[in-house]
DNA sequence: GCCAACGTTGGC
DNA sequence: GCCAACGTTGGC
């Protein structure tokens, strides 16, 4: 059981468009970054918790929990080429990108990204990192509790 | 829109 | 394998 902080532009995928897909359950796909593919296909496993993180928006921040319900498998967008995700290097036999299932929770209040610098428990996260950009980050133990608790 | 930081590409 | 150039991310 691992957690994870997953980051979704709202205009393309917001935790209420999470929370309304059938079930719940949403593919998440169109990662093109190496380092994140490699989570969701090594790491990640059914019933890890994510944190649903609003990017490139007003007001970045944490806007609702879910968790890994399916996957790793082939990241369909890859094979198509009208999708802005298309890969020309990525084969059936040989894909290069992997989805994963995801399913919300619960939407809660915005834990903005200006909030959550001001906590001491959080200053460690990925995500705070001066540089940082990766989509897909590792969360701890005490950083999900921590998180989960503000969001009560 | 700006720009810092990072990842990827490709020439050599 | 190096590294410059370019593209992307994402906060502000």
């Amino acid at each position: 059981m691992q957690y994870w902080l997953m980051k979704s532009e709202p205009d393309e995928v917001s935790i209420d468009d999470v929370m309304a897909s059938p079930n719940e359950t949403t593919a998440w796909f169109g990662v093109r970054n190496y380092q994140a593919r490699n989570f969701m296909r090594d790491q990640m496993q059914d019933g890890d918790g994510v944190l649903f993180y609003h990017s490139s928006c007003p007001e970045p921040g944490i806007a609702g929990l879910a968790q890994i319900v399916g996957g790793p498998y082939p990241d369909a967008s890859q094979f198509d080429s009208k999708s802005k995700y298309y890969d020309a290097k990525a084969t059936q036999e040989q894909p290069r990108w992997v989805s994963i299932d995801v399913q919300g929770t619960q939407k809660t209040r915005l834990l903005s990204l200006a909030e959550m610098r001001t906590i001491p428990a959080l200053e460690d996260m990925i995500v705070l990192q001066k540089g940082s950009r990766l989509s897909i980050t590792p969360v701890t133990p005490a950083q999900w509790k921590a998180i989960v608790k503000l969001l009560k």
